[in-house]
DNA sequence: CTCCAATATGCGTATATACGCTTATAGTGT
DNA sequence: ACACTATAAGCGTATATACGCATATTGGAG
């Protein structure tokens, strides 16, 4: 039980709703992150951790960049795929949601230091 | 999104994932979740309310008595079945919930002041 | 080894959440 | 009207959460 409701806490806030939903596009570095939600680094990377640690997404590391993804075969609780995708149904053709992935089109992967902003 | 997170909080929470699967066994009154659980009148009352405000429950009169059920065909968010669903299937077999539903055999629809303990 | 870059973490703070105690509300019966 | 009962709500408090700022960590380049 305790497990579900770590899960289910994870994917009870908006930052990480929308970063699921990104990463559901395609793997992220956190800078990316930070570019499609228009947030700070920080918080992107405590976010992303608390998915990781909540069994959502697996991690990979290319040198100095920390790239994400939904971790699809790794997900050993049977619910979180349920979760998942749910999540991404009920997401589907949100606004917010809708514009972060056009900015992570545009987004570039280059560190916190040469973020520029983003419309 | 906001109604989704709503949902997603409402879920998690320990003694609101008691409470929904006691009521997946059938509709109880205050009193009857307050046994089954062993808990308080107050957070029996707070916890069916906050599932009731995120969109799971049902509410019914009777007299004095107020019971609460799993709102099957009212649930509008199309998610919510499923988030229902997936906890159902990943809190089946499980201690706690089995003992609840133990003590809910036993319980009484008699109010808080004539709740005994149950074990 | 030194400097720089991408990410992670410690810490302080503001806000949210859960709970108990107490009191209010609303049916029921006399 | 009055007493009694089941539930809800106000309030205070303890704990959890989210975030930013600053700093630590780790890998790469020279």
């Amino acid at each position: 039980m305790h497990d579900l409701i770590k899960a289910l806490k994870a994917l009870s806030d908006e930052t990480r709703l929308r970063i699921l939903n990104l990463l559901l596009e395609r793997e992220c570095c956190v800078c990316e992150v930070m570019q499609a939600l228009n947030i700070s680094q920080t918080r992107a990377s405590r976010n992303l951790s608390i998915l990781y640690e909540a069994g959502f997404l697996k991690l990979r590391k290319d040198g100095l960049w920390s790239l994400y993804s939904i971790d699809k075969e790794g997900m050993e609780e049977y619910y979180s795929p349920t979760l998942v995708e749910a999540v991404r149904k009920a997401l589907k053709g949100n606004k917010v949601v809708t514009q972060d992935k056009k900015r992570l089109m545009k987004a570039e992967r280059v560190g916190p230091s040469h973020v520029r902003q983003l419309r």
